[in-house]
DNA sequence: GACTATCTATGGTCAGACAATTGACATTGT
DNA sequence: ACAATGTCAATTGTCTGACCATAGATAGTC
């Protein structure tokens, strides 16, 4: 007789406890900065064993729902997830899969226009000023510094969307550029053309941001980054597409 | 005298090691399906405790970059990131910050156009296929069927994005859709007018997709899209901003 | 040949102990 | 009075050792 009896699995204790804690993180049992339970009062109350509390609270750890302090009056503390910790899951996703610098300038296309919109929409005066100090140092290191022409080009990415007041798409954003970052260290796509066509477009999007104009900041960087793609399909073509 | 000393932080083992591990998987010393050391192994060229290296593999497990099994000829085998795990962490860090439905559709808004442009461009016939059968499925259900219209409505998304063939526009896509799943359920946003709307928007893509008429897939998308966020703006004002 | 039992290397879990950390508090020196 | 220093205690960090549970392989049995 066929039992209707699916396939059971028996789940480790320390990922039924973290399951748990985040259920009530996210429920608002711990509302962000409270103290989580000590190990040992975990230990306690659950009947684990400590190593299996520990464990699932570094579970939680890396998910950035907590931080955890040795010491007195340390312990465990429910945090938000940062950027960093999401961008890093991203990284990691985007190199197991081999996501190619095609697919990235392809996700750039998709949200930067979108977010240069909202930027010029939603900025406050400290973002302006922000991306105005980061434009000038882009400019000065467009002349013969790459490496750090390349980094404050991510920079400027990343208050562009940070102006955008959408953190989700902040996060996007920051990631990718973290990826083209190093990807571009590899690919070594910088040459003087391409640095003064970047400093060019980022300082007409400025311009419409400053404005206020949401529609031209956006038309903009979609124009902008179409030219940017084709410059870049071309380098990987006269490069043998070893730019995966 | 102030000596140039910073802060200095001393890691934890299982950090240390994880990030070992980790920088060993990505440099492809451990390529994707082999097996890591056995956890007695890891102790004994590490010098550290089991605990320690159990926590440092229960890190790697939730990045996704090994999966683990009991038993005789178990243990760690280096895997990748699934699009669930990464759709997971964008989860956590969207309800930690807060995010809004309406950045949750300025994303949508950001990245459909563009996929579905690449889903024009890139589909393969079982791509068209199954987009067919989930439109099918979304008619029939659009009817009377509210949580199945909903649940299929995120099917249709995510097998768009999917037809883009860029994995990383396919995992930002889904996790949205997902979410956007569990706020629908919420906000009780899907009157008949709405559901019409939809089926009627996918159909129209579907047919710029069948074609391979990028431009017009993307159009089609973007005008729906704003189409879509006029009316849930409208929603959330006649609801009196509860959709937070 | 098909089924069953056993074997064994592996992860899963617990218990106990001790070290390291860290903030609060008390003490001391000036 | 105040600053530097020492002490304390609660908590995480780590190791050791043991035993259990799991799951393939293998040998044995019918």
């Amino acid at each position: 007789m066929l039992d209707s009896l699916g396939a059971i699995s028996v789940p480790k204790s320390s990922d039924v406890l973290a399951g748990r804690l985040q259920q009530q993180i996210l429920s608002g049992i711990y509302p962000h900065g409270s103290a989580l339970p000590t190990e040992r009062d975990l230990v306690s109350t659950t009947g684990l064993g400590r190593g299996s509390v520990r464990e699932a609270l570094r579970i939680l750890e890396s998910q950035g729902l907590v931080r955890t302090r040795a010491g007195r009056y340390g312990g465990s503390v429910v945090s938000k997830p940062t950027d960093a910790l999401l961008a890093s899951h991203i990284s990691l996703f985007a190199k197991g899969h081999g996501v190619s610098l095609r697919a990235l300038v392809e996700a750039r296309q998709a949200l930067e226009p979108m977010v240069a919109f909202l930027a010029a929409r939603n900025r406050g005066n400290e973002d302006l000023a922000s991306l105005k100090r980061i434009s000038a140092q882009l400019d000065a290191a467009a002349v013969d510094d790459v490496p750090r022409f390349l980094l404050e080009n991510a920079h400027w990415h990343s208050a562009l969307a940070a102006a955008s007041h959408n953190d989700l798409l902040r996060a996007f954003t920051a990631s990718i550029s973290g990826l083209m970052l190093e990807a571009s260290g590899i690919a070594d796509f910088a040459s003087p053309d391409v640095r003064a066509l970047v400093t060019h477009a980022h300082r007409r999007i400025l311009q419409a941001i400053q404005a206020q104009d949401a529609d031209t900041a956006r038309q903009r960087a979609e124009r902008d980054l179409q030219a940017y793609a084709k410059l870049l399909a071309a380098a990987v073509r006269a490069a043998g597409g070893k730019g995966r």
